[in-house]
DNA sequence: ATGGTGGATGCTCCA
């Protein structure tokens, strides 16, 4: 089973490339982050055209919006809002006896200082409160967690490991919630599980570069972790690198996993 | 130190 994790900013943009990707990798589950719309409003027909006729959405107009959609049957579908806010960041459903967590993590804004900028309080604040929640989950039940983290934690995971401690993103601050959050319940990351943490990986580039692959200025900020108990059917993950030159581009691209 | 782009919206916010 292929599963796949893409931001994809703004899914009625993104239609034609996820018919190319289908053809290309053949996923068996997306799991999408900034649809940025509506559930009405949200292309049902599309994505099931492709394949993708089982789906979870959970959007709202403008901002953010995650969506599970799967060629095979998805059951116990459920949302969880965060610090309060009905905003369309988790939703959870469970495929083929495994739970998936598509998860949204809030960018945080500019300035990394919370009591300074209220986007990165609620970032932090939001890592702690799914860190405690998943703590209290059966870590021998087989899950996976994916999608738009909002944080790049290796200094392989930026093109600059000393610029960007002060920059949202790969702040000391930032990194701790996240190892906090894969240690809640043992988390692997099955990313770095097949490509060594000593190689550079982005998975978003800046649409504020003349040549995003030139300039290289790129970030590890979506992931796919799973539980121990699914390591051992872990076949191979992919970055698939090329999408983010596909026109019109996201800014972030597809990762994959491919689980027996 | 600065501004650079893109998406959805509607005279601006968010990434």
């Amino acid at each position: 089973m292929r599963i796949l994790t893409w931001n994809v900013n703004s899914i009625r943009l993104r239609l034609e490339q996820l018919r190319r990707l289908n053809a290309l990798w053949s996923p068996d589950v997306l799991c999408l982050q900034e649809t940025k719309v509506d559930d009405p409003l949200f292309p049902k027909e599309a994505l099931a055209a492709l394949g993708f006729t089982h789906q979870a959405i959970w959007g709202m107009k403008s901002y953010n919006g995650v969506a599970i959609a799967a060629k095979l049957p998805l059951t116990d579908v459920q949302t969880k809002a965060w610090c309060g806010r009905q905003d369309c960041r988790h939703l959870m459903a469970q495929i083929n006896g495994i739970q998936l967590h598509c998860l949204y993590v809030p960018a945080g804004g500019d300035i990394p200082d919370p009591a300074l900028n209220e986007k990165f309080a609620h970032k932090l604040a939001f890592l702690d409160e799914i860190a405690l929640w998943f703590a209290g989950l059966d870590a021998a039940r087989p899950m996976a967690v994916l999608g738009d983290f909002n944080v790049a934690p290796l200094p392989t995971d930026v093109w600059s490991h000393k610029q960007m401690l002060k920059v949202v993103s790969h702040t000391p601050v930032e990194v701790a919630r996240l190892d906090a959050f894969q240690a809640s319940l043992g988390w692997v990351d099955a990313v770095r599980h097949f490509i060594p943490p000593e190689e550079q990986l982005y998975s978003w580039w800046s649409y504020r570069a003349a040549d995003w692959a030139a300039s290289n200025r790129g970030r590890r900020l979506d992931h796919i972790w799973v539980t121990k108990s699914l390591l051992p059917r872990l076949r191979q993950a992919l970055v698939l690198r090329d999408t983010r030159s596909w026109q019109p581009p996201s800014d972030h691209v597809p990762v994959m996993v491919e689980i027996a």
